[in-house]
DNA sequence: ACCATATCATTAGATGTCGAACGATTCGAC
DNA sequence: GTCGAATCGTTCGACATCTAATGATATGGT
């Protein structure tokens, strides 16, 4: 009887995100953050997005999880949102100080993290898994 | 000012398990399954586990995560649960004619889906792709 | 034999994620 | 201009996952 006999590609890669994930994770939680909190501020630092829809997807997640951690970091007073005069539909969101801090801190954490995953590999080798997870991405995420 | 010129390896390995992730359940969903039930399935008919402890550290999660599947599995009829005799303790997983009959379906389900990500790249290229992330996996994951 | 400790599983509460339904606002066709 | 459709964000309910606390049983040292 003849199961599954090479290890699925896609088990492997699952389980592969998810330590690398924790691991992240636990990187992030030592200076006081969050992988999706950190990316928020990321991508808030990085990309002109000018609406929450817009923020959702340069984080790659759907709006109504970016809301719950919109909610989540006004509370922390890491951000404030206000009704765009323009049109009063969207929501301006604006860094705080205590945004910049955290986002400054959480770079930091980032960097690190990378370099670590990197360590064990050379240029080569990094160069080539990340070409090989990209194709892979695609070839599942566009229609083709 | 200089973020992070690379895309980050961490985040390219998320979003490409992500979008994977997704396409499976996908498809397991379309014959009735979901991924952890696939994999608590596929446990259960491929590894000699005696008790919830092992079957949870064999599939990758907690075991109050078990826990969890394992009721919704056993009110489906996929399975029965019954105190081991010679120890009170432990719970005996057993699959019913149900639970062989979807595991049955789910595998083709899974061998599909593994020649669909497979079915972009050369034989040595997913050699490549597997011994990289094993690589990655082992330097997180191992004390070292 | 007894009691402290270890083991096995469940329960309780939290987080991050999603889809669907819902208000509020804007846009566009007429 | 008005009203139906599209857009933006939130709310609601669901699911998978985790950690910590708990209950039940077994083991071991004295």
């Amino acid at each position: 009887m003849h199961f599954l006999a090479p290890p699925p590609l896609g088990l492997l890669l699952s389980q592969t995100a998810k330590v690398i994930g924790r691991a992240m994770e636990d990187a992030m939680a030592a200076e006081g953050g969050t992988v999706p909190v950190w990316q928020v501020l990321l991508t808030l630092k990085t990309r002109p997005v000018s609406n929450q829809r817009e923020l959702a997807a340069a984080v790659g997640i759907q709006g109504a999880t970016l809301t719950h951690h919109l909610n989540a970091m006004e509370d922390d007073g890491l951000l404030t949102r206000r009704r765009s005069p323009g049109n009063r539909r969207v929501h301006e969101v604006e860094l705080t100080e205590r945004g910049e801090e955290l986002f400054a801190r959480l770079r930091g954490v980032a960097v690190g993290f990378d370099q670590r995953l990197r360590s064990g590999f050379s240029p080569e080798e990094t160069a080539t898994l990340a070409e090989l997870l990209t194709r892979l991405k695609s070839s599942v995420d566009d229609p083709e």
